[in-house]
DNA sequence: CATATGACGTCAA
DNA sequence: TTTGACGCCATAT
């Protein structure tokens, strides 16, 4: 098993275009169910330098984790550019929702 | 009341 | 000094 960080940056890079994680099924998939706020900071610390597709990670509710007004626009917009319908800057999980079993090691 | 989620902060190399 | 790695707690459902 790979440190919990590399599963992390994998398993966001894998993400389909067109297709959005949440934090807790990143979590999940990179061995600590538990981790979420792990992937919160790898995306917010590492998502510029490592081009990850940080616009497709979205919280479990479906909606986008920013705060900033600015942010959530230019995330919809950068997920609509995929054919993700955000309506009202929150996503449908049953349809984009990329179920991510792949066996890590 | 109990369970799940979270764009952080801090330490070490 | 900068980048990578790791966990407890508060809030919402």
């Amino acid at each position: 098993m790979k440190p919990f960080t590399e599963q992390t940056l994998s398993i966001i890079q894998r993400i389909p275009s067109g297709h959005i994680m949440t934090y807790g099924q990143i979590a999940k998939c990179a061995g600590n169910p538990r981790a979420a706020r792990q992937v919160a900071r790898i995306l917010h610390s590492m998502s510029e330098k490592h081009q990850l597709p940080w616009h497709r990670v979205v919280n479990a509710k479906g909606n986008i984790s920013f705060q900033d007004a600015n942010r959530r626009k230019e995330q919809r917009t950068l997920l609509e550019q995929e054919g993700i319908a955000v309506i009202n800057g929150r996503i449908s999980l049953e349809e984009y929702q990329f179920c991510c079993e792949i066996p890590f090691e």
